[in-house]
DNA sequence: CGGGACCTTGATTATCTTCAATGCTAGTGG
DNA sequence: CCACTAGCATTGAAGATAATCAAGGTCCCG
């Protein structure tokens, strides 16, 4: 009998985003997996909150499923201001404002509050491999909430939906999709409009016009990326790597 | 001759913004001081770039005047992601997308690399004073960004410049000063439109109707924020503590 | 006195929201 | 198998919000 199943499953969304930032090594592979062995992964039904307000569960290794973050103003407006994807750890605490983290589609996550430590801790050591590659993924996170805040100010709905698909594009990429070109998409239009700032009814008619334009096909919850240079000119960003 | 004069004036502003998210002791204090021991303020005229693309400063100590960060869009569109008050902490590398970083008004820094190594170093010592108010003002950092992308996203343009009135109050108060009704915005307008993503125009007309409904006066390069309470209701925010 | 930077105003147009239906599709129970 | 429902996508029309264009106006400074 094995004493850990080899490459530990759970951690397998992390790892590989993880190495979009850069190589590492035996020794760095080995702390992320064993950070995990204790942790097991718990599920959560779409639309149910991980945190709200005070209460926090602490920073979430999410392993499958997409899970969003954002804030609830009082008259029922909602901003979106991230959607995770798996391999991304989800910093569940609302420390910041009266953010709510909630599952957007079915998902599940497990603890990652031993990694948050380790990787914490790596960055101080000089040449860990691991500390490295964390810096870069924190580094990203802040560059995404740069973009975000440059998609909701200053480009028009055209402009800011061919942006966020790069984005998403990006980031299902770093956590390990198979096709450059096909986008998943398990969530409803609301939802991008609620990234977006958008009204569901202009979101719907802006992702029309993309359609029109030849620049995407959307269909059954997944999206082809049919002319990613004509994304890429659309959205004014350096956005979206080679095909 | 004095090697130094006492408390080094330089670190002044610095150390109430640290201190309004926590107390320092007396050798988490020391330790602040003694990182700008070798550090002399660099002036930066009015509009001058400290940082784009690829070159970088390192992060500055904001002594004096206004620093803004912000993105440039190919076709002169402009979103600035942040301003900055004496007392902060720029962080001048632009390795989070093509941010740039220049002077908003008249300015002086000093090179803030020792302080960032000392504050990021203490954050992994448990118990230590400067450690705990660094890590939350790194928090506030991410907190306040995320306040953007809500106020970008979905908030008219009004409640828009409301907000970000408060913001930037808050932002006053930490950095020390005296009146807490009292805001100097020694900004055109304009910068004032590409925060919030609005033509100037518009954020003129915004600005008269925010005195014309008895919530400001603005004149000189002065606001007086009349009612704190209407501010807020108008912003949908828990910004803007205490009269 | 002239020039430049900034603020203000009016008129027009573009973009996006809101409201109110109507379709579409998958799941459910009879 | 077939209504029946719920959730989501789509459409049209009307209205609100903000951008754009084009002038003036004010203030400061050389």
């Amino acid at each position: 009998m094995s004493i850990r199943p080899s490459p530990t499953p759970l951690t397998a969304p992390l790892e590989r985003l993880l190495s979009s930032f850069g190589v590492l090594d035996e020794d760095a592979l080995d702390r992320v997996r064993s950070s995990f062995t204790q942790a097991a992964e718990t599920p959560h039904a779409q639309g149910v909150e991980l945190a709200r307000d005070g209460r926090s569960t602490g920073p979430r290794l999410l392993t499958h499923g997409w899970i969003a973050r954002g804030v609830h103003l009082a008259d029922g407006r909602l901003q979106i201001v991230d959607l995770h994807l798996p391999g991304e750890v989800v910093h569940a605490e609302p420390d910041f404002g009266d953010l709510a983290v909630w599952a957007a589609t079915e998902a599940r996550t497990a603890c990652a509050a031993q990694f948050w430590r380790e990787a914490e801790r790596a960055r101080l050591r000089d040449g860990d491999r691991l500390g490295i590659v964390w810096t870069a993924v924190q580094a990203e996170d802040i560059a995404r909430l740069i973009r975000h805040v440059v998609r909701l100010g200053r480009l028009s709905a055209y402009e800011r939906t061919a942006h966020l698909l790069l984005e998403l594009r990006d980031k299902q990429r770093r956590s390990g999709a198979p096709d450059p070109l096909r986008l998943e998409l398990p969530i409803a239009q609301e939802i991008l409009a609620d990234m977006l700032g958008l009204s569901a009814v202009h979101m719907n008619r802006t992702l029309q016009e993309l359609r029109r334009s030849g620049l995407i096909e959307y269909r059954g919850g997944w999206v082809d990326l049919c002319d990613l240079e004509g994304l890429r000119r659309a959205a004014h960003a350096p956005l979206g790597d080679k095909g």
